[in-house]
DNA sequence: CGTTGGACTAGAATATAGTTCTAGATCATG
DNA sequence: CATGATCTAGAACTATATTCTAGTCCAACG
């Protein structure tokens, strides 16, 4: 069983079994994405990655605060790929649809993964916190929105109404197409989407 | 306990304990609705209807079934709800929108649970049914569309992404809602979702 | 009436999964 | 080379869904 590690050390302080937590995480992520969080046991990850039921526990809290460490890399890769070009009403809108659907066909399982997750957040309390993290309460997005809506850019709409006309459609087909329910050319319904979430919005 | 009843029997065959099977799933429901699918313990339903773990199984094949059982009639709710008035493209978009909304909003842990059950039935069997009566997969929905298409009352777009355009909002909007990050009068909501599903989507 | 068979009720037993716990191994440091 | 923090082991514990074995009840039949 891998004697493990023990990285440099600098000052006088411990020294972590890193690649064991590493691989602890990718064996989570690797069963995640396959099985679905709830359907995946803890005794999977332990067989995946070669750890001991003592050192998943001793490095995370349990099954929810992995899920927790993995999303939080998924939702930080998907942001990337939302970020407009130029700084423009039209350009951020399209950018927010569109790269959220860029970004869920290029990782459908990641994308399964973070609505199973936001799901089980509604009712689940170790989730509690990524609610608002995730998909919706990007509080910086309500107030840019609000921005454009002072310059006479988009519609005076309520933002939980503006970010559903913005995100719902693209939400909703990468929900079709991440379970083998859609059947459009993925270029061209990211297209669509953005440009009707835009077309939605603007003034 | 409960006596259990012997309803009226007709022919020769068996008089089931219907009193029981009923508050059994009159408990479920409300445990469902109160904590959700995955919180909700048989224990739970066990107490809150009086019947044993014996009587459940016996007239339910688990936890599942139960879910099953209860989600028929909230779907057949909400399809009451989308109905149109009339059959004009317009009215059929807007009332299937409009319809998800405002039955969401009048029935906000029925949307809550449905929601759940269709998230945990990407990846767990006994749901695996359920997806395609779901939220999505309306069947006639695609061919009414298919017709307005023909008619030139609407655009000519993939049902997914023309599903994702009339529902996505409406569904995102409810999401919010429904977890209480929407702070907006129910009927505008209603409304302004079920103008824009229009808009997006006419010819 | 008494028996009988199916419907229903009981609740203990079982199986599976997440989590906790106690013991021990490892190793940088003094 | 003793020490203490870190990490590894895996057994034990707990909670939950489900199955099983005995019943109990009652309508119909003789």
């Amino acid at each position: 069983m891998a004697r493990a590690t023990a990285k440099k050390v600098k000052s006088r302080k411990r020294l972590t079994g890193d690649e064991r937590r590493e691989s602890i995480l990718e064996a989570a992520l690797g069963c995640f994405l396959e099985k679905g969080y709830i359907a995946t046991t803890i005794n999977d990850i332990r067989e995946a990655s070669g750890a001991t039921t003592g050192s998943i526990y001793h490095f995370f809290d349990g099954k929810g605060a992995l899920a927790l460490a993995l999303l939080e890399d998924a939702v930080a890769g998907w942001s990337g790929e939302a970020k407009a070009a130029s700084d423009t009403a039209e350009a951020v809108v399209k950018a927010s649809a569109g790269g959220l659907v860029s970004w869920g066909l290029k990782n459908p399982e990641l994308f399964r993964f973070m609505d199973e997750i936001r799901t089980l957040a509604v009712t689940a309390p170790e989730f509690a916190g990524i609610a608002d993290t995730l998909a919706e309460g990007q509080g910086s997005a309500a107030t840019a929105y609000t921005r454009f809506v002072k310059a006479r850019k988009v519609k005076d709409l309520p933002w939980a109404v503006a970010h559903s006309m913005i995100l719902g459609p693209a939400y909703n087909y990468l929900r079709l197409a991440t379970t083998g329910r859609a059947r459009v050319a993925a270029k061209r319904a990211q297209e669509l989407i953005a440009d009707a979430a835009w077309a939605s919005v603007k003034a």
